[in-house]
DNA sequence: CGCCGAGTTGAACTGAATCAAGAAACGTGG
DNA sequence: CCACGTTTCTTGATTCAGTTCAACTCGGCG
């Protein structure tokens, strides 16, 4: 029940040198390399925030005008359907960008919910920072190419499985996402697989029982 | 039975000014401005093909080495599951850039073929070229990161609608790719949307009669 | 202690797959 | 232009994976 914005704090506007904007900057020095000067210019355009479980970053009919890095916890990114069923399509854990291109690009009113599952540190910057950046620093621009190459990838793949049975499903996520299967509630897991809980509590039972 | 590359033409090797490059010239024009300089650079890097009905772009086990542009005709990118089963995960029709990215980024064997559904010219350009042409021309680089953030949308969207019933998929597909609908086989919708023929060959049946 | 959300398990139900057989549509060669 | 085989599409009967509904367990947390 909070429609972001009236506590986000600007970075620079924080005394001591963050931790948090080093984590961003590690994470950009993974594919391109910046001086400091440039990295203070990103730096000015970041703004922070600590979410709450269940807080959210972005409500259903709001339009998007940011992308968020998530510096420490979890968050999912939602679509509640005719019939009240969540069907989750992403979830972002720490050092990863989310956002909701659809309504960022078009400008038009999201459908998607994005929530914290955990208590979670972010970062964010504007659509129009961003554009005001890629001019200024020609290679940030591979660097979000990079980062949006890879979501890619993730999206393809789960395009190709959401096509195949449940327990396979399943399987997939525990390779891509085994990591942090833990901090993700079963149900959760269950709407990010388009299967319901029942099932997949069916299906770790049996997996169990196989060895 | 092709596993192309020997009939491919550099395009700055063909004599008239190629009304090929121009549909290319014409896309990129719509998202960035380039002079004629960087586009004879860009003509430089391409090569065209002409391929057949059923002719392979790519075949499983091959690495992605390029980025390909349709001029002309449609594609289809599937793989074939265990079971022999293809589950089609793109289709590329004219004006889209299509490749495996999952390999193009990993230089690892694909898993996807991607082949012609009709007579098909497209252009194609290697990985090395284009971070040369990324280098020399940054503002390529918004081109393809734009390209990029469409793709993104759709295959989010697709993500979306996989997770809901068949009739449902088949409208969003209708909205989607309406155009196009005729041009794909019904067993190629069906295999896109995740479903058999046969539920398809039903489903329009109902939508039919029930107008 | 009792409540509440999360997870489990069982039984009945259902949407879509499978299997099977025809009916169109399509291209190719005579 | 028709006859042919081949592929694509349709329609029906049956089966099955996964949903739904319902009851019950478990583990926090006020």
């Amino acid at each position: 029940m909070d429609n972001g914005g009236y506590d986000w704090k600007r970075l620079s506007a924080i005394e001591m040198t963050t931790a948090m904007n080093e984590l961003l900057q590690d994470h950009i020095a993974q594919h391109v390399s910046l001086d400091s000067a440039e990295l203070q210019l990103v730096e000015a355009a970041l703004e922070q925030r600590t979410l709450k479980k269940n807080d959210y970053l972005l409500s259903e009919g709001q339009v998007c005008n940011y992308e968020y890095f998530v510096i420490k916890g979890g968050l999912r990114q939602y679509e509640v359907d005719p019939n009240g069923r969540e069907i989750i399509i992403h979830f972002g854990f720490e050092n990863w960008w989310i956002t909701d291109k659809q309504s960022l690009y078009s400008q038009r009113p999201s459908i998607y919910y994005i929530e914290a599952l955990e208590e979670t540190d972010v970062l964010r910057i504007s659509r129009e920072d961003l554009a005001g950046l890629s001019v200024k620093i020609p290679r940030l621009e591979r660097y979000f190419h990079n980062v949006l190459q890879q979501s890619s990838v993730i999206w393809q793949t789960k395009i190709l499985y959401l096509q195949k049975p449940a327990e396979q499903r399943y399987r997939m996520f525990r390779e891509m996402y085994g990591s942090i299967e833990q901090r993700i509630s079963q149900q959760h897991v269950a709407a990010y697989l388009g299967i319901t809980r029942e099932t997949l509590s069916r299906i770790k039972s049996q997996l169990l029982k196989r060895q």
